[in-house]
DNA sequence: CAATTGCGTTAGAGCGCTCTAAATCTTACG
DNA sequence: CGTAAGATTTAGAGCGCTCTAACGCAATTG
């Protein structure tokens, strides 16, 4: 009651193992006649190939494995998205495993793909560290999707994000605003990349930066704001690390009877779902995440097949999503 | 420069090949020094086992293949969870494809997963539909996560949402609404469930049902409640397909002059994300996602292990999170 | 008509691993 | 010291597939 072989399509197609395998693979070099009665075999038995015997007997798996930071989290669907079609392109499967924002999980879902055989590894967002991510690009071509930091041995596909801070401080100043705090993203990743980008357009503008400590989701948002009411004055305008932490300030600000934009402007990042949502609807800074998919794919496979051996980097614009929570400040 | 084979593992090692796989399925009838020289060997070369091989060569491959109907949507992402962490006490791997909310796209992923052998499949909110369903579960033992209806040949788990959306028309009831509109999910595989127990709900109570034609995201709620608000009564409450569709109807609401829940109150289903942010702060059906997640593991597993064969079909109850979207009625 | 060509087909080895059965080595006991 | 029991180790077949080399056969050619 096991399933069919190809041995058992060929002796019902009355003709040899090798000529299944042939038009398994649609060789053009089998007659009409005989790959019907393969076809038409293998149909009746509902034989599937067994693609760990495949692989095995091809030195290679068309597969490749890529590793999400946290399915829970809408910015790397896109990611996904892109990444999948890319590798539809080029005739690879993707499997996808979930880090848990874990880097031991990561860690060993790394382990995984590699017993798998996967072709390339691509790590979306990863919690690995260098030396993690230098062990695994030295068994397999490995892309860093969306992790701003240099990432030794492997390719890195990112937006420029000091360039996308830039950018939402420039959106602020040019619509008059001068007292302009950031909340930053604490210990989280891109944190630094975006604070640094932040202060340098500040400075460069003749404004003072203001930098309050927060974190990745609405609380932390929260209690930095309540902080900049009780013991601070309150600014014109806050650009916050994320979307998540810019909705935390949306409401923590409309609890303090303070209304966005009027009295105050929110930008925020990454042009996740929360930011479209009309009843949010967040002014952003953006990346092109399908694309960065697409590129990371391209990038990776392309060093297959050239056996490039120096890792590229590819930075990619972040643009803004101009939407209905930023205004010019009110008239003093 | 390929990568190393349990035979190179045992050359170094000064042990036959018999015996490196002894040790890498830590076996206990293998002496201490041997297996500590194996092991030893294996670290030097980097040796990883070729999951391929081991598939083929033993009858199983203690993987399980998951399709999530859409990976944007952090629904689903939670029955992840729920399923992995079942999947590990068990030491089965879990292999992740994309759905991508198309029916086509799915079949291929079966097709796949079957082809990698995989022992169990686990469909969470799948667009295939029954003929699909009993062809997988013809091939390998399946499990239907989160899609009401019943799959003929599949386990089913699920949560009652008839009675979901009692939940929801009771408390705006209690709170003291009468006149209380249903927007729908329109095709959507789950509104017919929801739909039944909003107007079963309502007759029961002595209400009359109004429902009004949805969909499944923000856009088709606009559409309803522009209707809602120019040809027909604005009712004091909306129960409303999803928190997408909730969401919806808050900015539309919003937008017409009128206050939530002052004017008019709101529920959701699901308890997504969304409903959770402070700003939406969306009374929703909740779905016990993670359980459901696990429960599916164990319903499969238990079913591969007892060869059972008639399908199981668990329903799950919902609970409701009550937030700051609904209120009583303003006072006539 | 024998020799050549080329298409369609097949035999058989081999991919890296597990597993059974048998071989070898220890240890213990009379 | 011989031998049986038990503990380790190994040889070798086989998992389902691909791939190379070779084979059979019809068509072509001188």
């Amino acid at each position: 009651m096991s399933r069919p072989t190809m041995e058992t399509v060929a002796e019902r197609a009355g003709v040899s193992r090798a000529l299944v395998s042939l038009v398994m693979n649609n060789s053009s070099k089998v007659s009409e006649a005989k790959r019907q009665a393969v076809l038409h075999a293998a149909e009746q038995l509902g034989y599937r190939p067994n693609l760990h015997a495949r692989n095995l007997a091809q030195a290679r798996t068309k597969t490749l494995g890529m590793i999400i930071n946290d399915i829970h989290n809408p910015f790397f669907a896109e990611v996904v998205y892109g990444v999948e079609a890319a590798a539809d392109d080029y005739g690879f499967d993707v499997l996808i495993l979930n880090g848990g924002r874990d880097a031991e999980r990561e860690r060993r879902a790394v382990e995984t793909h590699l017993q798998f055989q996967v072709e390339a590894l691509i790590l979306v967002g990863p919690k690995l560290d260098d030396d993690d991510i230098i062990r695994a690009s030295a068994v397999v071509p490995t892309v860093v999707v969306a992790s701003g930091r240099d990432n030794p041995g492997a390719d890195t596909i990112t937006t420029d994000e000091e360039r996308g801070a830039a950018l939402a401080v420039q959106h602020l100043v040019e619509l008059g605003h001068t007292d302009i705090v950031h909340i930053d993203g604490a210990a989280n990743i891109s944190s630094r990349a975006r604070s640094r980008g932040y202060e340098k357009a500040m400075r460069s503008l003749g404004l003072e930066p203001r930098i309050l400590r927060g974190g990745d989701d609405e609380a932390d948002a929260e209690a930095a704001i309540v902080n900049l009411a009780e013991t601070d004055s309150m600014p014109t305008a806050i650009f916050a690390f994320n979307d998540l932490v810019a909705a935390g300030a949306l409401s923590t600000l409309e609890a303090a009877g303070l209304r966005v934009p009027d009295d105050v402007s929110v930008v925020g990042y990454d042009n996740t779902f929360i930011a479209e949502l009309n009843h949010m609807s967040l002014t952003t800074v953006n990346q092109p995440r399908h694309q960065m998919g697409q590129l990371a794919i391209r990038t990776v496979l392309e060093r297959i097949e050239d056996d490039r051996t120096e890792p590229t980097r590819i930075d990619l614009a972040p643009t803004l999503s101009v939407r209905r929570s930023t205004a010019p400040p009110r008239k003093a």
